[in-house]
DNA sequence: CATGGGGCAATTGTATGCAACCCACAGCGA
DNA sequence: TCGCTGTGGGTTGCATACAATTGCCCCATG
């Protein structure tokens, strides 16, 4: 078999998943800034790929609603504004409130406990010694407090027992400003942010469903804070000259 | 130019769009069946085309959640159980009402008076002389009415000027039993809704949101009952023997 | 008879060539 | 000058050939 060459090298050639993972993350976490161009050519020839699996990760992401189609002139990565960062968070109140909701009553006490496991593991990370570089982008201990963050939510997702809800907040929570967002809070917005983790696990473990939605809410409002933040900041701004 | 045939015959080839649409027409109206496999070269070679723009349709039809991709393996019109479909309802519920809040707020006289104008016409089908062709699916006074009732509903969507609205109900908007749902209803619950729409215009003119979310929610629940009722009867069972 | 491996048919995944399309811009005529 | 037209560069859309993967059937073997 060829599927396991255990290490380096390794040329095998490119799926349409890995383009479709690989373009994700760079759009996301921001080097491939709004507006950047994306030519089916230029993105092939860049990873080392024929057109075909370069094709159709363009049209996924179109459906995520991270890149735009523009028939015959070329794919763009999506640029958007406050408004829509505004509606994006309305929308992740009331889903993400209805999912904790849910949730409160369906966990069952293994996954309660995992997420009380990752919630210790945030607070972990944030007790380590400041250094400076925790507050770069790019730092390992942001990016695992990113990570943790994501599994977190995502576990209560599934939990709500309810699949579209998954699909939906797959196209609202994985944009780049809301991801960009984590680090925008200081210092104490991400204690807050754990402390309410800590509280939704206290409703899950009581089987409190107003408490769980509540809190919920608390919970999206507070990072929207944080991405109108960073929006601000004019992060958010178009690519490299674009034209 | 080639655009303007103007009529007839017309062998241009099939894009992906017409096989979206063709599908996803057959999907949603239930003549295509829950179950059905759906292999890329037994859709090309029914609708005279060639794989790759019904890979594409495929593809996006996936991304709506109406058809299920196994690699290697065909696809197939996804199925789906009374779970499911009361978990879409939950998020409608909350989208639509959502919608209809904001919409109230910031819908224009003239989108008001178009929304006034659908539901006039919908009264006016309503009072025809009854024959049982009205009662039967593929009737034009059923289509009609559909058609209407989507226009309307899709109107509010893009008044409420959150863009993911339209994206998400899309997704939970336009399935099989969904849609079907509408001539569940008696006679009695058409003009019951009729009756909400009504409401709905009266919030909208007034700008109530208060009452046009109050109202929304109450008619999709209404839609509910008639969804639940349709699926007790069955009719989403699996297609023709599929295996 | 149960079980595991080899090979085969069905099906999608990828590469590539050519056709169709969109737009910008130059050139022409009023 | 202004508007119209057509032409060419750049890019996607479609068709087709070939490669890779999956699941299954069948047979050898304990």
């Amino acid at each position: 078999m060829r599927t396991a060459p255990a290490s380096l090298a390794e040329a095998r050639r490119l799926t349409k998943e890995d383009i479709y993972e690989r373009l994700r993350r760079e759009i996301v976490e921001g080097e491939l800034r709004p507006g950047q161009r994306l030519g089916e050519e230029w993105v092939a020839g860049r990873l080392g790929a024929s057109r075909t699996p370069v094709r159709e990760a363009l049209h996924k992401l179109e459906a995520d609603g991270l890149v735009v189609l523009r028939p015959h002139r070329g794919a763009l990565v999506r640029p958007f504004d406050l408004d829509e960062l505004i509606g994006i968070f309305d929308l992740r109140v009331r889903i993400e409130g209805y999912a904790a909701r849910r949730a409160a009553t369906r966990l069952l006490p293994e996954q309660i406990d995992e997420l009380a496991s990752i919630q210790q593991r945030q607070v972990k990370l944030l007790n380590t010694p400041v250094t400076d570089k925790h507050e770069e982008p790019g730092s390992d201990a942001i990016r695992s407090l990113v990570e943790l963050n994501q599994r977190f939510h995502r576990l209560i997702h599934i939990g709500s027992g309810n699949r579209h809800v998954e699909v939906m907040l797959s196209r609202l929570a994985y944009l780049p400003l809301v991801y960009q967002a984590i680090y925008a809070h200081g210092r104490q917005g991400r204690w807050v942010s754990l402390y309410h983790h800590e509280q939704l696990v206290h409703s899950f473990r009581t089987e409190d469903p107003e408490l769980a939605e509540a809190t919920m809410r608390t919970h999206i409002y507070h990072g929207r804070q944080a991405a109108l933040a960073r929006f601000a900041e004019g992060d958010h701004q178009e690519g490299p000259g674009s034209d």
